[in-house]
DNA sequence: GTGCGATGTATCGGTCCGATACATCGCGGC
DNA sequence: GCCGCGATGTATCGGACCGATACATCGCAC
């Protein structure tokens, strides 16, 4: 997960460690913390010996000139390659069974400016197949099981089940929209006064700016 | 986590392996998935070697007059030991950052019937701050840096903002009742005379809206 | 000029997951 | 009778990711 996640915010632009944790908190801020460096760097490692991505170095302008006592260790930008491209394109269109876990499904939405039409509703799909499962597993307890169960645990029940059937409804809007071309159209969601109308769906191909 | 759920579980009943994964997923349907054989056996050996549980045999009644040629390996019924419960105790009145995250949430308020007062609304106070902190991380992002991201991030993190929102109002349900509500204590049951009868736990939310 | 918070790279131990293996049991179908 | 098959049941292994920690630089306020 956080190769794709990696892969696909250096397609963007190339970064250093701490600025890929900070824009991944951005991206993913819904569904998750910020990752650890204990995750990122390892990964980082990997990724490279890969051929994923490459090391440019800050350009230290007028490098060597300064003798540095102590070497210093100047912020290392990463970039990704033209295999590491492919890397992302073939991961981001590949769906397990982790495909539809809460992270997953986050980091591949995240990415669906850049996946194709098929594949998003397919993902799409599958995390509604998903989250219905888990609101049946609950809804059963609740019936079933409800008095082996103290109240405590019974609300929490409560409040899953009522977030599953809330997503469920969410990802119903999204694939309705998704099949009929569009990108998701905002509903009313009670709160945030002028926001623009006008998003401008991502075209299914994205449309961004090529290696700048 | 683990350790906390599993000893929290076997103060209800002895149980062995299979039968705990099962009740943990009934317990903790809402916020996770069953938890896996590769934690759980681990775990099971470490909190027996700390002498918080103890291994209590199937009682294969007249034992050992069958001699087994291939070694019966029968299913092994995990018990909580004194120092257990005092463990368990303790656990779950000691809060830490990993409280508050959804999982460690999700295990404390399951065992709310086994808190005292004063930690349970500790706990949901802190749950809220958490919660409220990612909200305001996610009004910032759809705020400032809006023009940035892509339809369908800016799709995932509304949906995400409504989350937090929705959560937040649970929360603040639960703390409202909480401090007008009556202390349940529940003691153990299974073990031992259960000495004091009929605690109905609070009602954490009897004003639901309608559930089929 | 000094402390201090933000920026920045890196490692280590530990928790938990997913895949896999293997054995027993009850039951329906042939 | 017996055969397969799904549920029950214990167990291990490699890998992903986290949290704590360490260490170094930079800009800026006091």
């Amino acid at each position: 997960m956080l190769e794709l996640a990696i892969l696909g915010l250096l397609q963007e632009a190339p970064m250093h460690g701490y600025e890929l944790r900070k824009e991944l908190a951005a991206k993913l801020g819904a569904i998750r913390a910020a990752i650890s460096y204990g995750s990122l760097y390892p990964t980082l490692r990997r990724l490279q010996a890969s051929g994923w991505i490459t090391e440019a170095a800050e350009a230290t302008t007028t490098a060597e000139e300064v003798p540095a006592l102590t070497s210093r260790r100047g912020r290392v930008v990463y970039k990704i390659t033209a295999e590491g491209k492919e890397r992302f394109a073939q991961l981001i269109a590949q769906t397990g069974p982790e495909t539809y876990d809460d992270t997953g499904f986050g980091v591949h939405f995240a990415f669906f400016a850049r996946t194709d039409q098929a594949t998003r509703l397919r993902i799409l799909e599958g995390r509604r197949r998903k989250i219905e499962e888990r609101r049946e597993g609950l809804r059963d307890v609740l019936g079933r099981a409800a008095e082996r169960l103290d109240a405590y645990t019974l609300e929490l029940q409560r409040h899953g089940l009522d977030a599953c059937e809330r997503e469920v409804r969410w990802l119903e809007e999204l694939i309705a929209n998704e099949r009929s071309g569009r990108a998701p159209t905002v509903p009313e969601t009670g709160t945030a006064g002028g926001r623009r109308e006008d998003n401008s769906p991502p075209p299914p191909g994205e449309s961004r700016t090529e290696r700048p």
